[in-house]
DNA sequence: CTGCATCCAGCATGATACTG
DNA sequence: CAGTATCATGCTGGATGCAG
C-alpha cells in the first residue's frame, strides 16, 4: 500500500483527482510546493501502477488530463475515514508531541 | 497522516503491535530488514506522536514493552480495509505494471 | 503546455562499534 | 536487553535548461 502512494506527493495527487479529472498545470498549482519534476515522477508512478489514467488530447497547445481509475474508487471510503481521523486527531497529536518534548528536552 | 507513519517502518511496527504489546527485540526480529537504529527512531517518533506507549520494567535484564494507544484503535478498521484492498488489488497492480512496461520500454 | 535530461547538495539510512 | 554514537554513502529531490 505504502509502496504505491507512500511518497510525499502521490496521495495528494489522488486527493486532487478525487473531484474529477485534472490537467498537469492544475495539479501543479493545486499541490503546494511540488516541483514539476516530482509531479511528473509521481504521475508516472501512479499511472504505471494502474491507479490513474493519462489522456492526451491532440490540441495545440497540448492538453493532458489525469483521472483516477476504478481501483482507486474502491478505497475512497476507508481513505476518507482516515482523512477524517487525521483532522480529528490533529490536536491530540500536537498535544502528545508537546508533552513528549517537555519530558525529553533534547 | 503520512507524516505520522509514512516512513518505511512505522506502519509495520503498528501492524506488529496490533496483536498486543511487543518487546524491542521481538519487533526487531518480526520486521524483516529493519536495523536497530531505524527501529529505535521509528519507535521514538511513534511515541512522540502519541501513537504508541513505551513501558520500562525495572528488571535485570532490562525489559521494555511497546503498545499502541487508543488513538490507533480508532483507525484499525479503515486500516484493515486498506490492507484487504492491497491484498485483493495486488494482481491487478502487477498486471497494470507489466502492461505499462510493455507500452513504454525504457 | 507538458514534460525530460542533467547536475548537484543534503538527508536518510545502513554498518559498525560501544554502553548502562 | 535495549539502546546510543559515529561514520560512510547512496538516493531523493530541487534547480536549471532544453524540447515537442
Amino acid at each position: 500500500m505504502l509502496a504505491l502512494i507512500g511518497d510525499k506527493w502521490s496521495a495528494q495527487v489522488l486527493v486532487e483527482l478525487g473531484d474529477g479529472p485534472r490537467r498537469f498545470t492544475q495539479l501543479e498549482r493545486a499541490i503546494e510546493g511540488v516541483s514539476r519534476r516530482m509531479l511528473t515522477l509521481s504521475l508516472r508512478n501512479l499511472e504505471r501502477n494502474g491507479l490513474i489514467t493519462r489522456t492526451v488530447y491532440p490540441d495545440a497547445p497540448p492538453r493532458v488530463e489525469y483521472a483516477t481509475t476504478a481501483l482507486v474508487e474502491e478505497i475512497r471510503e476507508p481513505l476518507e475515514a482516515l482523512g477524517a481521523w487525521a483532522r480529528r486527531a490533529g490536536p491530540a497529536i500536537v498535544a502528545a508531541r508537546q508533552a513528549y518534548d517537555i519530558r525529553s528536552p533534547n
